[in-house]
DNA sequence: CTTGGAATTGGAATTATTCCAAAGAGCGAA
DNA sequence: TTCGCTCTTTGGAATAATTCCAATTCCAAG
């Protein structure tokens, strides 16, 4: 379970990386933490120009896709529709509202996380593991 | 969370959903089932064209369409490369290695798949899950 | 047979994303 | 400060997978 990270990291993560900080940068990345819907590149482009007017749709890709590098978002793709972009780096499932298209973070125990994995036969080494669910949601929150 | 079935018969399968067996859906069926190397619309579309030299594309990926409706078949998608077929209807997760591009079963345990969807709080109710690793995989066969 | 719905076909359209080449920005060295 | 270098951004073109569409073709029932 890694902590949320304090809010100096972006320049931190990015100048580890050998990358600078720009203004594209801290803004998408800004859009990201303040509404945590999962939303697509589109919905991030339109949020972004409400800061930037003048950024670009290929400059809001770039920039999701750095952070993305930078460990600091995960993209989430959901069968073909287009991928979501999600600031939560603790260990999480999606649930995927087949009505409303909402996503939602599930969180993942280590202990399930751990037995998921035990389903690897030997000679299977995985760095990663998805788990996405598709239903009904009625959240309480 | 599809129970193992029973292997059926297309036919059977198609007449349940007010469909028609065509020479088509048969062979797109077949090609899935003699390699099951969870092939793409246009490596399935290669491979029936060697029967049926005159199918579309369109056609082809028509028949996959009906045979994941008919649940006979799963589509597997992996971020967002192309769409692959899987006629393997047990529960099962899948392994991409990131190196080779291959795509693996891993069998699920039924009791894996019942912690897993312990996971879910009250109010979301899955109608199924999807598990995908990546890594490395030397498989032993 | 005829006829109506189902299925197939080829090509055009769509969509998400990536590519590209040119212009802009920031920083360290001289 | 002024270069010069590299990293970034930008808009538009290109790509790739898939879907749409309108025109046949195929069947199966009456």
């Amino acid at each position: 379970m890694t902590p949320p990270l304090p809010p100096e990291s972006l320049t931190q993560r990015l100048a580890d990386s050998g990358l600078r900080a720009t203004p594209q940068r801290e803004v998408v990345y800004s859009v990201l933490l303040r509404k945590r819907d999962h939303p697509t590149a589109e919905e991030v482009f339109a949020r972004v120009k409400a800061e930037l007017p003048t950024i670009s749709l290929a400059t809001v890709y770039n920039c999701l896709e750095t952070l993305v590098q930078c460990e600091l978002v995960r993209a989430v793709n959901f069968e073909r529709s287009p991928t979501r972009y999600c600031p939560n780096l603790r260990p999480h499932a999606h649930f995927h509202d087949e009505q409303t298209g909402r996503t939602y973070d599930i969180d993942l125990p280590p202990a399930v996380l751990a037995e998921v994995n035990h389903v690897l036969p030997a000679g299977f080494d995985a760095s990663s593991v998805e788990i996405t669910f598709r239903g009904q949601a009625r959240p309480a929150s």
